[in-house]
DNA sequence: TCTGGGGTCCTAGGACCC
DNA sequence: TCTGGGGTCCTAGGACCC
């Protein structure tokens, strides 16, 4: 290592993810506007996961139902979401990723990753990794490079798409500065709009604002971490720990709103064994079971309760799922509904 | 014809114990 | 009889991200 090598945090970022590796098998598609999400079916109730950029000039967005999606393009090709083969996609990214000297990798989504690496050079080494990508998989990225992981996510945003973008704490502001503070990770629609009350609209705004009036509205853990986002503050290091995960859950927007109870019941059912087979596959049993339910047209409820013992009983989960369910009374149809498992932690806890 | 499905983390406040 | 403070556990629910 050479004595100007300094540590660098690079965010890679896959482009139009899902789209480009649904073109990739499919290269008839390459150029025309392609929409992944649900069951491929734009008549159903399900939403976008991912527009190619031919897609999004017609205002397709992600979290987008696909049926807007199919009016404002209804040429667009919709294909069905394909877990199995983004997983083995994101794979070969992030084991290109891992290849690169001495970088750190740090897992963040499918489509995602922090890279930390001390060099002189990280411009070039971005530069490289893109290259590497590439040739790797067929998908193109942009990478985002700073001095801490806030900036270095937030790099990304200017570097779209197949670009680099660097942000350091010196050029931070004259970027930052001017944009709302809805453009930092992890400030959204609603402590966006708090902030907004408080007479901050912008970055620079949260920069100058008063510490101690931050930690009155939001707290002492969020008023300080909020100072800091504006900033550009955030870790300096990338974790490279494994993800474990603490839950999962399964839930199901049904094409027809559930009114009968027999329906609802066994709805829960299935969930549950979902759920079920999940845990067992991390060999780590259900202490809590969380119930998502939303009711037709809007409005959506979470309820939560401790298990007496942790169990892999998935008539146990429904029931306790349909007890929570009839805690929020009264027989309203039901358009959506998630059962979650909570697991017992792993020996030794989650880490730091 | 409205709004997926997979997650993580934080806070407020009640119950209970000492 | 009235009142307090610390600590822990739990539920409810908010907020955010990809």
């Amino acid at each position: 290592m050479a004595d100007d090598d300094r540590p660098w945090i690079l965010h890679v970022d896959l482009d139009q993810f899902l789209a480009a590796v649904e073109v990739l098998r499919h290269p008839e598609l390459a150029g025309l506007p392609v929409v992944v999400g649900g069951r491929g079916d734009p008549t159903e109730r399900a939403v976008v996961s991912t527009a190619s950029y031919e897609a999004r000039a017609f205002g397709i967005r992600s979290g987008m139902p696909l049926r807007t999606a199919l009016k404002r393009c209804p040429d667009a090709v919709f294909l069905p979401v394909d877990r199995p083969v983004y997983e083995a996609a994101s794979e070969q990214v992030m084991a290109t990723l891992r290849a690169v000297p001495g970088a750190t990798v740090q897992v963040l989504g499918w489509d995602e990753a922090f890279v930390g690496v001390a060099t002189d050079d990280p411009e070039q080494l971005a530069r490289r990794i893109q290259a590497d990508v590439l040739a790797a998989t067929g998908l193109h990225c942009s990478v985002g490079i700073g001095d801490t992981t806030t900036r270095a996510k937030i790099a990304t945003d200017f570097g779209k798409p197949r670009g680099t973008f660097t942000l350091t704490r010196d050029t931070w502001m004259e970027f930052m500065g001017p944009r709302p503070t809805r453009a930092l990770w992890g400030v959204g629609p609603r402590v966006a709009a708090r902030l907004e009350r408080l007479g901050i609209g912008t970055v620079a705004d949260l920069v100058h604002a008063d510490e101690q009036v931050l930690v009155a509205e939001f707290g002492p853990t969020m008023g300080p971490h909020y100072a800091r986002l504006g900033r550009g503050g955030g870790h300096t290091l990338v974790d490279p720990t494994p993800w474990v995960p603490r839950a999962h859950g399964r839930e199901t927007t049904y094409q027809h709103d559930l009114v009968e109870r027999d329906e609802v019941v066994e709805a829960l059912r299935v969930l549950a064994v979902q759920v079920v087979d999940d845990l067992r596959a991390e060999d780590r049993p259900c202490q809590r079971v969380h119930l998502k339910v939303r009711f037709a047209p809007f409005f959506t409820s979470n309820r939560s309760r401790k298990l007496p013992e942790p169990t892999y009983d998935a008539d146990l989960i429904a029931a306790t799922a349909l007890e929570l369910l009839d805690g929020l009374g009264d027989g309203r149809p039901i358009r959506l509904l998630g059962v979650r498992g909570e697991m017992v932690p792993p020996e030794g806890g989650y880490g730091v």
